[in-house]
DNA sequence: GTGAAAGCGCTAACAG
DNA sequence: CTGTTAGCGCTTTCAC
């Protein structure tokens, strides 16, 4: 393949004018440029980018770590992710950890060693994770998850909010008893849905009960067993389900369904992210839009200006505000019966 | 950050010996690995991989390119892929070009210019872009889509068999009068879903009737455009819709729903690839699965191979076979009634 | 077994 | 304005 030095030959000019006019990056009189694109083309040259990043100690490529790309939450956040990237001349390496934290730190190394500008990450929520991040010379932005106490760049949704909103929007609806199906504990958007779970209730003079809490992961199947365990375990049913996702919410729902009890007639349920397909569930979902393309946006473009202002960088955090989407998974008129088993 | 010849100098060898015990490309004494080792742990080195292919003329990275991530078609392709880059120490650069063509070609011109491995395409339909790709000098493989008249380096799912099953099915259940909702007529698997329709319609002794044949795109607002002009077109309706995706399936119920047509009651619907969600959709879908994580991890397989095996490689195609899912969008006693407007 | 040195393709002083 | 040159960090002969 063509070099700039087989460039500079057939044009008779010196490597650094090759240099130049392919990098626009000083004047070349409009005659030697022209010889010089024209051998361009006939050598059909393309600038090594490998040897250019050698020299300029940067890649133009960043990396997207996230936990299971095949979790409807991601594909909009990467969408975005990958918009700006590509506006902004960057690459995006996808690295999808599957919740494997061997996995993770493997593409830790791949990343540092193939010195990325920077990364994203949507898979950190605690701080041992960070810590291994920050062990790297890494640039980076946390995205959607984050440790506790955690304060610089991150943009994220305010999940505790997500959850009161679910939470006053059931209350209005003269919904009293609720219980909250939530995610796997460890992850912080799940700790924060539980938050928000815990305060809304309060600021609605709900009460809270344990026995309605359950934690789990945030797919179908689990939000599925949750519900299995709870017709097992509690006497009187609640009114109403507060899902931490909308996976869990489909898992909560198809349950509820195979063990004929309606929703929302029986059972009210509450979906939380807004997934591509809740609109046109079983019984399409009343749930908390998240602004997941927003999300990767913004991400990417921390990131940038990040790597582009360098120690000038003033970190920040964006939080972005859900909002409520009614459908009909808790539109029924509520009525005062209390089932029992 | 540290550099081979950091290392050299702490530890007191050359700097050949350094990247012999990096590598483990040539036997070094005992003695030397331990004080080369010993001076990597302590000034924290990691090899730089730019400079590794910039000696090496390859990067250990390939690029991924498809048309349009939020569909969900996709993440499992990608998941596919993803898994067997990062076992053979591979990396993904994700392109996502949304369909639109000058994105791309400019994807095309990074990946040569960051001299990627090699490629895989899950959007290339027609000659032209075929063509595009060849100008470049890369090592690539088809996934998904592939021009009419290709056959080198291709994984697919049998897209004819897929709607052949499809008409099978409905016809083995009584149906004789039966739609076909189409995606992109550019777009290679939907003129392959086309065939197989008319294919089976044919084996099955069943009249095509053009008017019930519709094109559109690949998205849920398309199969629900279908159907309206359907439905206004229309003298007879067909008593059986085969869709050419699931999230024309979506749509077409959608809009059949709102119409007051029951699925499967009046009219039956079948989809096609198994979304994801499609078992828990308004009514459950009917569909044919098509083993979309197998063809990211074939095809990927496929190209690392390619790449590995340089000119000596023997080119060939792998055509996954799709398989009937039966759920309740087709399963209608099917009555002999005729609905007319 | 180990080291010296050339060179991958490019950028960026620096001279002229 | 244009050319010369010294690396960027690594791999890989080729001597010793």
């Amino acid at each position: 393949m063509a070099t700039m030095k087989d460039i500079s030959k057939k044009a008779n000019v010196s490597i650094a004018t090759v240099s130049a006019v392919v990098n626009q990056s000083a004047f070349v009189s409009p005659e030697l440029t022209d010889r010089v694109n024209k051998a361009i083309e006939e050598l059909n040259y393309r600038p090594n980018a490998i040897a250019r990043s050698l020299k300029k100690k940067s890649t133009n490529t960043v990396g997207v770590i996230l936990s299971d790309i095949l979790n409807p939450y991601y594909p909009a956040i990467v969408k975005g992710m990958d918009d700006v990237a590509i506006n902004n001349n960057f690459s995006v390496i996808l690295c999808n950890t599957s919740n494997d934290k061997s996995r993770f730190l493997s593409y830790l190394d791949v990343m540092e060693e193939k010195r990325v500008d920077g990364l994203i990450l949507a898979n950190i929520s605690t701080q041992e994770d960070l810590l291994e991040l920050e062990k790297r010379r890494l640039n980076f932005v946390l995205v959607n998850r984050r440790p506790p106490g955690y304060n610089t760049s991150y943009v994220g949704v305010n999940n505790e909010l997500a959850i009161e909103i679910a939470v006053d929007h059931f209350s209005s609806l003269g919904y009293k008893r609720i219980a909250f199906i939530g995610g796997n504990s460890e992850i912080s958007t799940s700790k924060e849905r539980l938050n928000g779970f815990v305060k809304g209730m309060k600021k609605n003079g709900l009460q809270i009960s344990n026995s309605l809490i359950f934690q789990g992961e945030y797919t179908q199947d689990s939000g599925y067993a949750s519900v299995i365990k709870m017709l097992k375990e509690v006497q009187v049913l609640p009114e109403a389900i507060c899902a931490s996702s909308d996976l869990i919410a489909f898992g909560v729902i198809k349950a509820l369904r195979e063990q004929g009890i309606q929703v929302p007639e029986d059972i009210a349920v509450m979906g939380n992210d807004n997934n591509h397909f809740s609109g046109e569930f079983l019984v399409p979902l009343s749930t908390i839009n998240h602004p997941t393309y927003e999300m990767g946006k913004l991400g990417m473009e921390m990131l940038l200006q990040g790597i582009s202002e360098g120690a000038n960088h003033y970190p920040k955090q964006i939080i972005l505000t859900p909002s409520l989407v009614v459908r009909e998974s808790c539109n029924f008129a509520h009525r005062e019966k209390v089932i029992t088993k």
